[in-house]
Order: C-alpha cells, then structure tokens, then sequence
DNA sequence: TCTGGGGTCCTAGGACCC
DNA sequence: TCTGGGGTCCTAGGACCC
C-alpha cells in the first residue's frame, strides 16, 4: 500500500500559520511579477477564484470583498516543507518527496499490518498541531490510486481528509464515478483522446487491455492503466534523484527593448543558475538562452529566439557561464521587439567530481575557480554581502514585482514574529 | 496596463556506424 | 535495371506535473 499525503492549499495555508487573524479569511498567493493566483484557501475558492487566473482580472472584486491576497514567499514556504518532510520521515522512513507539498509513503516497509485509519489520523494530527498546515492523505495499492483516493480526500468533505481504498469492491464504485480527467498523468490531450473512443471513467480506462494501450499509446499510459488495475509500476524513487537541467528565467516587471538591460536579465539569470549548478555538485557542458515576447500581447510582434551553446570543458564558473550566455544573447538579439522574459537554462551535466580530465586542463586553475566560487557561494548565503559578476546590475526595469510579501518567519533572525 | 517558473519523461526522426 | 538491414545515439518537441 502507498499513502499520499498532500498539503491543503499549501502556500495559503503557510500564510496563515503565523496570521491566527487570518484564519477564516480567503487569502490567495501569487506567482512571481504578482501575474497570477497560484494559491488559494477553501474560503478563495468558494468565492470563485481559479487556479492561475491573472490577478488583475479578479483583484478589485475580491479585495473588496474582504479577501487578502501575498506575493509568493519561497523561502517561507520551503522551510515549512523541510519541516512538514521531517514529521514524514519520521513516520515511515520510505518517504518519496514527489513536490514541495507532497510525498509518498511505501507502507509496506512495515512489517506487520498496521491499522491504516489509526496511521492516517495520527499523520494528519501531527502535521496539523507540530507544524500548523492541514494535510489530505490518500492510502491505496498503487501510486496512481493513493493520488486518486487524496483528491476525493480533499474534495468531498465527508471524508474528514481521509481516503483508504483496499477492497476491489470499493474501489470499483470508487473509480465508476471518477472522469479520466482526474487521474495523474491523464491531461487534456489524452482526456480528448480517450473520450473519443468512449473511455470516460477512470473504471473505463482500469478495464482496457494494457498491452493494447501501449501499442496505440504510449508506455507512460500504459503504467497508468496497469495501476488503475491495482498493479503496482511507478516505484518510489528512494533517494534524491540529481536534477538533469537548470533553469532560471523571468517575467519582466515590464517590457524590453534595450539590449543591454537585457544583458543585465541574462546575467543575473546565468549567474542564479551556476549557484544552483554548484548546489548541486554538478558541471554543465551546454548553455541555453532564451529571449521572448509577451506571448499573451497580440498587439505586438511576437519573436522567440533561444540558442545553445556547448563547452568544451564541463563548467560550474559563474564567470564561463555568464560570458557565454551573453554570447549566445549577442546572437540571437533582434532590434525592434518588445521582450517580456529571458532565461537561461544548464544542461548536459556531469558530476563534478568524476568526469574526465583533458589533457589540456589546467589544474590549478581550476582549483582557483573552485575555490573562489565556493567563497562567493559563501558570503552570499550568510549574507555577509552580496558578491555579483559583471554586469549583472539591478535596474528597476526588469525587476520583478512583488508587493505583498509576508515575513521569511523562520529562516530570518530579523523577521521572526515578535508578541506583545 | 496587468497572464509564473520550474521540472520530468517519452517519442520520432535524423545522423551515423558496421 | 539493380541500391540492405539493423543498431545506437542524440535532439527537438510534445505532454504532463506541481
């Protein structure tokens, strides 16, 4: 058995931890630039509010209907999940942190049959009183189904938040009243798809033959339908996978024409993405970046230019990365164009201990780089100062906006709540 | 005026090899 | 006139997820 468990309206509910004047009050989050609502509480929901819907098309509305509304908070939000993972981990050391407010359990490293009611609530208990976020938690004999007995956890109220699917009888009423479209890894191509060949409940598509889906499909659907079935195939992944890409881009405060503030974007990017690079322990031989227009403006000339670049020593140089990402912008900047984001994007990594040495390299050299990076790496978390390279500048240009940011709580001595 | 920013996996098709 | 067949590797792009 697989248990998912599943933070509720996650950054909302961080909102509110250190906001009890907030309890009942609808709050929603929003994405970088404050562009969209990314985050809404049950009480934002009920007034209508959707998921990604641009803020400026609901914002007058719903704050004078009393409702409260943050820019994204990261740091916060990512500390409370360290702390929510730690709680987990705790509670079953098979533990598959599938998103910064979900993870699975592999329930059958216990032993013995333990009463799953009993886990679940203490679970959810836990989470509540230790770290103050509400949690759903769907327990079921494949990934795919604990993913589907969490939604109904979370949607339909008389299951308190909980949903524990092991009788085939149950579970086949269950998945009778449960549209494709709810099931993960089914989007809306696939829901087109398959509603086109009258497969329009989850039991439907549970009742295909596998084999047959994977010749006209593909294998990913396939696993879906084998675990709908009950089989089990999409493993834990039981520890931390390295990441196979880095990207960093934006969304400008408002849009670009000048090529060097462009540069200062590209350049701040590159240089966020070689520190995460680092974090990493990891080397990148290929550099990518990109330039775009606002895709949603139809009024203007829309351009999409990115353009590789690949080194020929594997590199985590701040100073490499940023120089051959303004390389490859001299390349691809066309005049005349409003430009919307940049990013840049780190791929074709090898570990930065192990890869192989060319008979040219200069190891000292290199030892220096190392070092100096680590140093900079250094004075830049423990905030000491803040080091940049090059033109990376600042402007208010492009800098993004956000507003309504609550406190870093929990990870800044000078925010921590304060009591009278 | 104002529409996020990450990721993963898979597949088709081209390049190349023997 | 007749022009193999099988394999691997790589990349771009699609689909999906949170």
């Amino acid at each position: 058995m697989f248990a998912l468990i599943d933070c509720n309206s996650f950054y909302a509910s961080c909102e509110k931890i250190f906001r009890p004047d907030l309890k009942h009050r609808p709050i929603v989050v929003l994405s970088n630039n404050d562009g969209c609502v990314i985050a809404r509480s049950p009480e934002a929901k009920k007034m209508g509010i959707s998921m990604t819907q641009p803020w400026y098309q609901v914002k007058d509305q719903y704050l004078s209907k009393g409702g409260v509304v943050f820019s994204s908070n990261y740091e916060f939000y990512a500390d409370i999940s360290n702390r929510v993972m730690n709680v987990l981990s705790d509670l079953c050391p098979e533990i598959d942190i599938y998103s910064i407010d979900e993870a699975f359990l592999d329930l059958r490293t216990f032993r013995k049959n333990i009463d799953l009611v009993n886990f679940a609530y203490d679970c959810k208990k836990r989470i509540k009183d230790w770290i103050g976020v509400p949690v759903s938690i769907g327990i079921a004999p494949t990934k795919t189904l604990a993913k589907l007995a969490n939604k109904v956890a979370k949607d339909d109220p008389r299951f308190d938040g909980v949903v524990i699917l092991s009788e085939p009888r149950v579970i086949r009423h269950f998945l009778k009243s449960m549209p494709i479209e709810k099931i993960w890894g089914i989007g809306r191509k696939l829901t087109a798809k398959l509603e086109n060949i009258d497969i329009k409940t989850a039991y439907d598509l549970s009742q295909v033959d596998s084999r047959l889906i994977g010749d006209n499909f593909n294998v990913v659907l396939e696993r879906t339908v084998r675990e709908l079935k009950g089989q089990s195939c999409i493993t834990l992944h039981d520890f931390m996978e390295p990441k196979k890409q880095i990207m960093v881009s934006r969304s400008f405060g408002k849009s670009i024409r000048s090529k060097s503030v462009l540069s200062e974007a590209i350049s701040f990017h590159a240089s966020r993405a070689a520190e995460k690079l680092r974090y990493e322990k990891q080397k990148c031989r290929l550099i990518t970046a990109f330039i775009r227009s606002n895709r949603f403006n139809t009024r203007v000339r829309q351009i999409y230019a990115a353009k590789s670049f690949e080194l020929v020593h594997p590199t985590d140089d701040t100073r490499i990365i940023i120089k051959n990402a303004n390389r490859i912008l001299d390349q691809i900047f066309a005049d005349g164009y409003q430009y919307a984001k940049a990013g840049v994007l780190l791929s074709d990594f090898t570990n930065r201990y192990g890869y192989q040495m060319s008979l040219f390299d200069k190891k000292r050299d290199e030892k220096m780089a190392s070092r100096l990076m680590q140093t900079v790496d250094y004075i830049n978390l423990m905030e000491i100062a803040k080091i940049g390279f090059g033109n990376q500048g600042y402007r208010n240009t492009w800098r993004m906006k956000r507003e309504i940011k609550s406190k870093r709580y929990t990870t800044q001595i000078g925010e921590i709540p304060t009591t009278k």
